[in-house]
DNA sequence: TATAAACCCGACTAAAATAGTCAAGTATCA
DNA sequence: TGATACTTGACTATTTTAGTCGGGTTTATA
């Protein structure tokens, strides 16, 4: 099980926007430098975030993109649905020969993976972009 | 983020192992048709679990595998390590160029994957075979 | 003691996913 | 009108995954 790299560097970028929102758009320019990621990765990933409601975009000079909504209601949920990056653990219902979907006996694990699902996401329901950057400035005091 | 085949058909096949223990070894073959793996991949999934002392082989005809410890004592988190399955977030111990290892601004979400991994693996050290063999059990009922 | 069942091992490979790159735009400000 | 920055879609190299394949060795049993 990994986490991708799409997934970590929304996050990322988001935490790094959310630092400076409120004063200016930011633009990918600064991010990519600040955080290391390719712009052109970076065009991909805001385009998705975009789509999703979760950043807003101002184009022209001195462009960029802000927060469009607060960053407490940016939950890690939202960003990893608005990336495709989702929590797959059990591929029963696609394929109709491998899995469960059609018979009851088959799978003995698949309560499991619900489970673990679940957990994980729960963890990113409750993690706002806010928590990051508070836990961000706590530590750099 | 995705759980891997590796991963998944090591708890199945350990749970399908677990379900007829204690009274002869269950050949590979068996569990390869009852749960759907092939049989090459079976072996390359046993052959790690063997070397981390989780499962014992029996040679020879009528051979197989036995649990090496009781269900109890086997934890995903024990299956999962054995077969390379791990939860990986952050990089940056392995690439001085990306992550963050060296400067100390970087890196603005790294408590966060930590924290994650520790979330995870939390729910995976919990968790025994005996927890899903009886888990079985009782919805077969 | 021959044979078949089963484990053992390493090399190989096709397909998919990932992590980008590249090119050609459009909008806006100064 | 030029520079900055977003927008879009197609392309591609690399890596990982999920196997396959071909050869073993061991051992019960007929």
């Amino acid at each position: 099980m990994r986490l991708t790299s799409k997934g970590r560097y929304a996050v990322m970028a988001l935490v790094d926007l959310a630092r400076f929102n409120n004063i200016n758009p930011v633009s990918l320019r600064d991010i990519s430098l600040r955080q290391g990621i390719s712009l052109d990765y970076l065009e991909q990933i805001f385009s998705k975030l975009r789509k999703k409601e979760i950043v807003q975009s101002v184009r022209g000079t001195q462009g960029g993109y802000i927060l469009n909504k607060r960053a407490k209601e940016i939950k890690l949920t939202n960003i990893f649905e608005a990336v495709d990056e989702k929590v797959k653990t059990v591929q029963c219902k696609k394929d109709s020969k491998k899995g469960c979907n059609g018979k009851l006996t088959k799978c003995l694990t698949h309560n499991l993976w619900d489970e673990l699902e679940n957990h994980i996401n729960n963890f990113f329901d409750e993690k706002s972009l806010e928590d990051l950057v508070k836990d961000n400035n706590e530590r750099r005091v």
